[in-house]
DNA sequence: CCAATTAAGATACGCATAGTATCTTATAAA
DNA sequence: TTTATAAGATACTATGCGTATCTTAATTGG
């Protein structure tokens, strides 16, 4: 039809042990070597500077690859990030107090969320604002991540907490200021920070 | 130097009452109205969706003249949601009860975030995270703007609270709240969260 | 009141990147 | 071994950023 270069000379060896040797991923592996590739030029560039180029040539495939599988940047950035480590998910602490249980899960919380960088998702919010799976992720309402709720019913169990005051908001408190407090300032929130939320606001809210 | 076209024809009458009316808006009338076209465009297409050529289009001007006074596109929206209402800014509510006036501070508040558009912030955030007025504008802390502290002090002198329990963090808990509030669901916040914050948060904390 | 200066406004351009389409060929399935 | 699928390379269109250049209206100041 028109004069297009037809394929290529050097039949795109990719990097192995021997030069020349012809393989191609497929299915799963491929997909997870994009995720990687994502996640890995993320922490490199930060999501602004991010491209679908870039990540491709990352993961040594093309474009149309990467965009077979994720129908935007945004999309493909989410899906990285939950691949490499879900928000709120691990271990459930188990300290024997309350206070030490929550510091446990806000600190946990807080290093995952500085590793992703505020600037990512306010640059994911901004424009992929009305899909679901980012908030999810944010509010850490994937599957196996109720982690809070176990702690608060083992306090009330012990007796250290009245549980008829534990609100869903009040629940959720904490990990939302900690949120907030990181999507607003630059700098990576203080320990302190974290110990002033849960002394002095979190728990006299709760105890009997 | 080069087969650069020359001038335009037509020597560029801008809408008045009569065709070919030739005028040129210079100065401050100028910036004002291109402050006004950028928050008209914010409020037509969203901040992803906004260019500068959009902006230059409907102020009736260029883009170099746009960008002779804003560097970016974030920075201009920004001055211009400021130009158009700060956040916190207005006369101090005073219905004689802490209760009353904070009701009246969030809900203004929450308007006028609702206006901007959880979007566009996390848009500007996302591209201009490290920039300060953003963030002063959010927190409200644009001068003029210190109701909160207004009212807690009112409030300590009728004895509704304990003035020793209130620390920096508890004054902007409610605003924070809200804030996050708005900047992680798409849905406007209802009232009845407002008042749940109030009541089941932030009063609380503070009672003698 | 006229000449000199400033900046508005029009336009073009280079560059980056999004997203799509097309083609060859390695790999998997039958 | 043949056939179907999709990987990977490449080209292409469209958009928008940010800059530069040029003309001319508006302002300034002697």
């Amino acid at each position: 039809m028109d004069s297009q270069k037809l394929a290529a000379e050097e039949p795109a060896r990719r990097e192995l042990g021997e030069p020349g040797a012809k393989t191609r991923r497929r299915g799963d592996s491929l997909e997870t070597d994009i995720l990687q590739a994502a996640w890995d030029e993320l922490m490199v560039v930060g999501y602004s500077h991010l491209t679908m180029e870039g990540v491709a040539e990352r993961a040594k495939t093309s474009k149309a690859v990467v965009y077979r599988r994720w129908h935007s940047r945004a999309e493909l950035v989410i899906a990285a990030m939950i691949h490499h480590q879900p928000l709120m998910g691990g271990d459930v602490p188990d300290t024997g107090s309350l206070r030490g249980d929550i510091l446990i899960l806000l600190r946990r919380m807080s290093l995952r969320l500085e590793e992703v960088g505020a600037e990512s998702i306010h640059g994911l919010m901004g424009e992929y604002f009305n899909e679901v799976p980012l908030v999810l992720y944010l509010r850490g309402r994937q599957p196996g991540a109720e982690s809070m709720s176990v702690i608060l019913r083992r306090a009330a169990e012990r007796g250290e907490i009245d549980s008829a005051k534990v609100t869903p908001r009040i629940a959720s408190l904490p990990a939302d200021l900690v949120r907030h407090e990181i999507l607003l300032t630059h700098a990576p929130i203080s320990d302190a920070t974290i110990v002033e939320i849960v002394d002095d606001i979190f728990l006299p809210l709760l105890r009997p």
